[in-house]
DNA sequence: TAATTTAGATAAAACCTTTTAGCATGCTGT
DNA sequence: ACAGCATGCTAAAAGGTTTTATCTAAATTA
């Protein structure tokens, strides 16, 4: 019963051929090894028939290539990441990689663990939401030659190639958005973080804030893991708080799903009393009524450059590793009922 | 500067002990094997100093397992398996596995050809959302002794693992809570399919509806990938001929949010005109307005159930495959403004 | 004292590939 | 008749582990 997988070995014996001349034929090698048709036609026969898969792993231990890309996401069953993974996993498959998946949750210590964990399995290559203070961990692999690409973030004190979008630049146009039409009063809702994305965001809303003639509050909430319950009771104190907000720009869409929530609680209508622009366009936006304006990261773009880096510094085979580092540009979807 | 990594050989040979000797030790087996505190202590110390990490390749090749498992969903970007791929991982994780997962579109080609490419990896397990006619496949993984286990739908014809919910027992339910909610006039609304998960909701919808005094239409989509473009001019054609229409019940989630949008545009309104009920529940059926009664799948425990059976079939030495499978409830959760 | 046990360690096989270097054999050209 | 070459194939090393069987020297037992 236990069918033995059969290996190169099983096949040479049976056969009466050497081992070197089965894999020379598996390998699409026969043909510049000399091998004749007769034993050519003999082993592939033979392999159909016991129905011979090569061992991966072998492969890997022998080529010292295991063809796993691992992906890092802050976590997996977030709606952005999910749709990165979906992407990758397309672009890495049809070039023979297959994706391990994890979560950091943006815990540090977690995410030390992981890529330490996976330092010794011989994976090719790291895509990876760096958490906070994960410098060192990115440096190490660097220093161990493994190609490295971060996302989303990056890490401004170490050179590493990354794919990012235009935070500043995009979250500078939906303030604008706002301003043009009309708002007076803004708040920019964010969460309590240092890294580059929520800064750039932050900044470039500050930028069209300050030069236009209204007023505006940052309102940072203390961060929560995106799996935990949201911070729907901090919002509507916020906005309870603050009548007089009429343009409010959320930093992600987690926090825009609750910070609407809030709003329509509090019988704030969109866009007549309050105007709305998200980080981070989703599906729901435009199911919403009202259908909420968003700005939209290129999803597939962002995957695609991903690989694109991956697989270029996969060929390296140079031991420099330059680092090649993406900006892509978003879209806002501007969706107010006229 | 390209560090080599250090592997077993080198640690015996800079330290003049042997390989086996430093293998114990790393396995922990010194005791057992008699190694002299001293030898223990040096060993110990160089690895820490050199940062070895045993290679996983290696150890794979040689054990005959990999601690790797395949997650094969229908779509990982959708949010009913990108939460079960979240939960499996953290499971995964804690036991010692990782995860790759892949999308199969609910393809069959697409299915198989992933299933034969992942024979070959020496992965150890197979967690997967069975396509349509894939019994062949499943039935060779089993016959080669690989843990499988199916889930969100099953295979009749294959004596295999699975966890699936109770969707007829719901379907049902959902039905019959239109029916208390005085509706007269029922849709089903799915897509066409011969899968268990959608012939029991289907069934089960049915049941309550022919046992009461109401007019029933099922309306069956042709098949849409979950990433492609939704159906909602279908079911906008659908709702405009069909103006008797009190109460729909939608077999997934996606079906919801495309038929919300439609009954919209038609102005129905919920659940004054019309009363609707979704299978699987969303984040954002407590986010519409009005909220939308769903029928929630335990995705937690599902994921428990999915890592508890394989991690059960894993464990087991003998050679016989003995199935599991489980069935689990859902929740019901009613939204209807009063 | 001789026989046996124990402590402390190791050699070598096995897991399955890929690939380099080389071995016969027969043929060509001179 | 012999160097040189093409043909068709193979031995063996390497890649990094784990584990079984074994080995030596010292300690214990009879």
């Amino acid at each position: 019963m236990a069918k033995k997988r059969v290996s190169i070995k099983d096949i040479a014996k049976a056969l009466g051929v050497s081992i070197t001349t089965v894999s020379f034929i598996i390998n699409g090698k026969a043909r510049e090894q000399r091998i004749s048709d007769e034993v050519i036609l003999k082993v592939k026969n033979y392999i159909k028939e016991v129905g011979y898969k090569p061992s991966h792993v072998a492969q890997s231990l022998r080529l010292g290539k295991s063809k796993i890309i691992v992906f890092m996401a802050e976590d997996i069953s977030n709606q952005f990441f999910s749709s990165i993974a979906r992407f990758i996993e397309e672009k890495a498959y049809k070039n023979g990689y297959k994706i391990i998946y994890c979560s950091t949750d943006n815990d540090t210590e977690k995410a030390k663990e992981l890529i330490s964990t996976f330092q010794m399995r011989n994976v090719d290559g790291f895509i990876i939401t760096p958490t906070p203070n994960i410098e060192e961990s990115i440096q190490d692999l660097i220093k161990e030659e493994f190609p490295v690409v971060l996302f989303d973030r990056w890490l401004p004190k170490v050179d590493c190639s990354h794919v990012i979008v235009e935070n500043r630049k995009s979250a500078f146009e939906g303030a604008q958005h706002l301003i043009n039409k009309g708002c007076k009063n803004l708040a920019f809702v964010t969460v309590q973080s240092s890294q580059t994305q929520m800064v750039d965001r932050s900044s470039g809303f500050k930028e069209a804030a300050r030069n236009a003639d209204v007023t505006f509050t940052e309102f940072e909430l203390k961060f929560h893991n995106l799996s935990e319950v949201g911070p729907y009771e901090e919002l509507l104190d916020f906005f309870k708080s603050r009548e007089e907000i009429d343009g409010v720009f959320f930093a992600t869409n987690y926090l825009a799903f609750e910070g609407l929530q809030a709003l329509d609680s509090l019988g704030r209508e969109i866009p007549g009393h309050v105007k709305v622009v998200s980080f981070d366009d989703h599906y729901f936006f435009n199911l919403y009524k009202p259908k909420i304006t968003a700005i939209e990261q290129p999803l597939e773009l962002i995957s695609e450059k991903l690989m694109e880096t991956m697989l270029s510094h996969l060929d390296e085979f140079t031991v420099g590793y330059t680092p090649r580092k993406v900006v892509l540009s978003n879209t806002l979807n501007e969706r107010e009922s006229s």
